[in-house]
DNA sequence: CTGAAAGCGCTTACAG
DNA sequence: CTGAAAGCGCTTACAG
């Protein structure tokens, strides 16, 4: 086996020819493997030994050129590693991209318009398949609209217009999960730590907290839920408001409102979940699986939101006639909830 | 301006030619904007307009055959998501790409040898510039050999074999930083809890500790340096025989341990920093930025050994004679640690 | 069974 | 100032 060192010139099929004695046809045809058509077993042999001691790779940017079909599906993402959440619907696309073939050109704009601009004419020159916009946190955008020059699928946003394709977590089912988690430990005073920042999952999960309170014959009490930084330090400073609602339980807006809740509590020489039952959401590992005690908590499926959006994209899915899809949240338990 | 959909077919230079009546050769000029051709002020109108009514891209893969230099640089990662560190790699090896008018093609293999190959194998065939290989944290690798068709740099990595250039953190330096944050504070009694996983981290970061402490004149006592499990529960187990040590300060080994010492310290009604001082590592925004109090720490410098990563492969940065760029882990200073 | 030739979308000497 | 032609590395009818 020979090594190519990096600048050296590549090999092509023409070369492999020569060392063959054959013509580039007869290369193509064995290399590719190409079925329907007879070649000599000896000739067969000779290029397959002229490719390895050549070390032969195949071009694969000039076979896409005379193939006119791109292998490239543009991802953007304003984040990908301040969240493990961005990173995880990179990952999913990834995945469900090498499956089918296909190759993830990634582009990490930060949100930045302009970056975001030369992202998209970047990908449209590559001739990419389509492109996925993806935010890290659900919410509506009004994508740039060159995006129009493509297909595209919204990743973990949408946009009001209705232009394109979407694909989001389920809030209102992930907020009924939550709750359900409670009622069905035989909880029925069970506070709500919303978030302070407007957001589909501030009113997707609430309507869930509802429909999962309605369900259960229990009755929606305004004093019980209440908004708060969507952080450790709004987690914590919500504990003495919590204490005096006398809920048993309570469903946080997100995996770090739980985490600052917790530091509350012990501080009271209270514990979890003997003096309350705690409910996280978002499933953040590094969090829920590792708070004294672990964090009963639902997950956002940000890798199926990825996978999705390239099925989508390459036709693999059914999407709805709103053109919006819907990922399930699963619930995740540990062991922060009491059974009364 | 006309909007392309997905399937279509695609606008080429031949079409704008037939469009602005003129060569294809002329086309290239002016979309290029070749220096040192002159082109008649009434061609080039008709060319422009041309594109525009089309709405022309160019095709960036058979520029990129006649060319003869590919765009693509290859990235080998081993987790992409399970940790915040592979996702800070990946950017920075983008954002160095992107700059200098490179395509980052990022493989997840999850460590798994044969998708190794796999994504090798297909970034050779797409003829990358190179390939980074890159793990999620420090540790010693044998790298697939097939790398060694191409350019590699190994990212938070290394050969023992020495085959390959590699940038990985400065353990050492971490480690005398962490502990010198501590001694500036006052501190002669230092704790360190160190990890029972064996790995550069664990070697280097003790070899700095110890450093630190003959710098300032204090002897290295073997009491107060343990192994614990570099995790939430193995600081939280710690807390014991690090009170029993009668030591004012800790260095933790990450900011998870540091988290689980914060609970147990917590339950035993003591508090950071005023019964004890604690340093964690990593930098891991998430806990570090939101325990109570915040957590001084230590960064890992996960961003630039990416971009340091691209820039070697690229041959923008110098290399040590060993192949060997050591990049410094900075001190992060936030409020755990009490000034005597 | 095998190969010459055209063509994918571009760039670049080379001639006018 | 402008264009015909060759060529980048491949594939694919089409002829033998």
């Amino acid at each position: 086996m020979r090594m190519e060192v990096g600048g050296e010139p590549r090999v092509t099929m023409k070369q492999v020819a020569l060392e063959a004695g054959v013509s580039v046809t007869t290369v193509s045809h064995v290399v590719n493997n190409k079925r329907g058509v007879r070649i000599g077993p000896d000739a067969r042999r000779r290029v397959l030994e002229a490719v390895d001691r050549l070390g032969y790779r195949t071009n694969a940017l000039a076979k896409t050129l005379v193939k006119g079909s791109s292998p490239f599906i543009g991802l953007l993402s304003d984040s990908i590693a301040s969240t493990p959440f961005a990173g995880q619907i990179v990952r999913g696309a990834q995945d469900a991209a090498w499956q089918h073939g296909h190759i993830l050109l990634v582009a990490n704009t930060e949100g930045n318009a302009e970056a975001e601009e030369r992202a998209i004419s970047m990908m449209l020159q590559y001739k990419v398949r389509g492109i996925l916009f993806s935010r890290w946190y659900h919410r509506d955008v009004t994508p740039p609209t060159s995006l129009r020059e493509t297909s595209t699928v919204l990743v973990n946003c949408y946009d009001d217009a209705g232009d394109h394709t979407c694909v989001v977590p389920d809030e209102v089912g992930g907020g009924r999960r939550a709750a359900q988690t409670l009622i069905r430990a035989g909880h029925r005073r069970i506070a709500l730590i919303n978030t302070t920042s407007p957001s589909p999952a501030r009113t997707g999960r609430l309507e869930g907290y509802r429909r999962a309170l309605e369900a259960a014959g229990i009755v929606f009490r305004q004093e019980l839920v209440w908004d708060a930084q969507p952080d450790q330090e709004g987690g914590y400073a919500s504990a003495e408001r919590l204490l005096a609602t006398g809920a048993t339980a309570v469903c946080c807006h997100n995996d770090r409102v739980a985490m600052g809740l917790y530091d509350a509590l012990r501080e009271r020489g209270l514990s979890v979940p003997t003096d309350m039952s705690v409910v996280g959401f978002d499933n953040q590992e590094v969090i829920a699986g590792h708070l004294h005690p672990p964090l009963s908590t639902v997950a956002l499926p940000h890798y199926k939101l990825g996978v999705a959006g390239v099925r989508i994209l390459l036709g693999l899915d059914d999407v709805p006639a709103d053109g919006r899809v819907e990922i399930e949240c699963p619930s995740v338990v540990r062991s922060s909830v009491l059974t009364l």
